[in-house]
RNA sequence: GGAGAGGUGGCUGAGCGGUUGAAAGCACCGCACUCGAAAUGCGGCAUACGGGCAACCGUAUCGGGGGUUCGAAUCCCUCCCUCUCCGCCA
């Protein structure tokens, strides 16, 4: 969410900054919404204010016993509040045009990213590790988990629909080993995150804080209590009923075809419902809302949390893309690591998050490369993102593994998250997010790696310890 | 799910229809005292929005929303949350 005074101080450069995303200008729009809710809230405040002082003169006024002058008061307070309920309607339609537009438009993105329309324009940051050589040709890792006997997508979409999967045995136990090995590498010196168990369903109000709402609701899985779909079914149900009794009065049957699909949904709100619960798309969600509504002490920044969850996507915009094995699913698990900071922090700390989700690849000792996203392929809330790719030899090219983000001040006012400084001001924090990382896509990658020609899996050497030693995965 | 108690500033806690944005204490900041510190004394100390070049002024906020009233932290309704007891349950 955008400062609306930034945006009344430098309308130039907010419009510039948004046409560096293919955007257009909103500047004149957005400035022209603010003023007429300033002078709405001006003129509701001048009502209020005479409210008030009379309401106090009627006080000192029956105390004097001056019965006249009180009564004078009174009618004129009682003219107020004829006109008051309406201007605060207005105040209140005007402050909610000028919220909505605002919580449409992106972050702006910092001066050091670069331009472009989409991910072919991501720059290359630098490289680690190399390709490695195989004496065979290396097989995808679901033809790999399927021969083994050991990852199963047919049973998942008998239980679960597509884009689902059943693992066992070993490479289960390797998914579970990959999180572990994650947690305790961020959690111990010299990353030292605090590992966190977060809640996987969250309200709207939380989703709304990290910027998935209200933009982004068709990617995202959530369900309403049977009551309240009832009663909105009920609702919906009178309304049209109403529309078509109304309509058949009116104009008698024959007309009824030509109002077809006109027939408006009922007064439920979508936007914002206590009664709805959303499922976490990634942990960034509810741990980056972990200092929502609050103002923290300069000392506790920058504050690092991590946790492996599982993720749930809809992947709506995604049909037909990566249909096959585990490389997209409506659920997945990973680690997510996130950083709360102050204003002077947060690019360090963007540098630092990228190279403890490094750290992990390197253990592993996978093959990947770093991209700098560019302005048209980086996410709602970012100001700039690192992608980590990692090395998938089966697929033959780089999938997308981490990403870490610096969301500036954008998040903090979404979720009115402050701290106080040392000077005693308080003021937004910084937030930052990145995958430390993706453990399915790991799992994938670890598989396709270290794949052997009689199809088993050798186990890295930093995993090992979580597998109780086991050394290799292999047909059972 | 049932019964009861309660939600006031960073914290503890008063107020229960009219200079109460809110006593008092703690914490915090400044000053004095001190070689320094402690102790003590004096002063300051909410947030957001709006107006103003500024000094400053106004509005809102005592869990959320609605109502009564000229006027609500105080009265009424409703929702949420916390605590205690009972029931159910992984």
């Amino acid at each position: 969410m955008h400062d609306i005074r930034f945006i009344r101080d430098n309308p130039d450069a907010f419009d510039r900054a948004l046409a560096r995303r293919g955007l257009a200008p909103e500047a004149k729009r957005l400035i022209a919404l603010d003023e007429l809710r300033r002078a709405k809230i001006l003129e509701l405040e001048t009502a209020q204010a005479r409210r008030n002082a009379a309401s106090k003169e009627i006080g000192e006024a029956k105390k004097n016993k001056d019965e006249e002058k009180a009564k004078g008061l009174l009618s004129e307070v009682a003219a107020l509040k004829e006109t008051m309920p309406k201007m605060e309607v207005e105040e209140k339609t005007a402050s909610k045009a000028l919220d909505d537009a605002l919580a449409q438009i992106p972050n702006l993105p910092l001066d050091e990213v670069p331009d472009g329309k989409d991910e072919k324009d991501n720059v290359e940051h630098h490289r680690c590790g190399a390709k490695r050589n195989y004496a065979f040709a290396p097989k995808q890792h679901f033809e790999l988990g399927e021969a083994l006997g050991q990852m199963d997508f047919e049973t998942a979409a008998k239980l679960s629909g597509a884009r689902f999967v059943v693992l066992k045995k070993g490479v289960a136990r390797l998914e579970r080993a990959l999180g572990q090995f994650m947690l305790d590498v961020h959690t111990s010196e010299p990353h030292n995150y605090t590992e966190v168990a977060p809640p996987l369903l969250v309200l709207d109000q939380t989703m709304f804080g990290t910027a998935q709402l209200p933009k982004f609701a068709e990617d995202q899985f959530h369900f309403f209590p049977d009551e309240v779909l009832r009663e909105h079914a009920r609702q919906t149900i009178e309304i049209v009923w109403k529309q078509a009794l109304d309509f058949v009065t009116e104009r008698g049957m024959a007309g009824a075809r030509a109002k077809e699909g006109t027939f408006e949904k009922g007064e439920f709100d979508y936007r914002v419902n206590p009664d709805r619960r959303w499922l976490i798309p990634t942990a960034e969600v509810p741990l980056t809302n972990l200092v929502r509504e609050s103002i923290m002490d300069e000392a506790q920044l920058p504050m690092r949390v991590t946790a492996c969850t599982p993720c749930f996507r809809a992947e709506a915009g995604a049909a037909g893309k990566d249909t096959r094995g585990m490389i997209r699913q409506h659920q997945f698990t990973k680690v997510e690591l996130v950083s709360i900071t102050t204003p002077e922090q947060s690019k360090d700390e963007h540098e630092r998050m990228l190279s403890c989700a490094e750290e992990i690849l390197k253990r592993l000792d996978l093959h990947y490369r770093v991209v700098t996203l560019c302005t048209g392929d980086m996410g709602f809330a970012s100001q700039k993102t690192y992608d980590i790719e990692v090395w998938l030899p089966g697929q033959n090219m780089f999938r997308e593994i981490s990403s870490c983000s610096v969301c500036g001040d954008f998040q903090a006012r979404r979720m009115n998250a402050r701290y106080r400084s040392k000077d005693r001001n308080v003021r937004h924090v910084h937030t930052l997010n990145g995958s430390g990382v993706a453990v399915g896509r790991a799992l994938i990658a670890v598989m396709e790696t270290y794949q052997q020609a009689d199809g088993s899996i050798a186990v890295p050497e930093a995993l090992q310890g979580y597998m109780g030693g086991l050394k290799t995965i292999e047909k059972q």
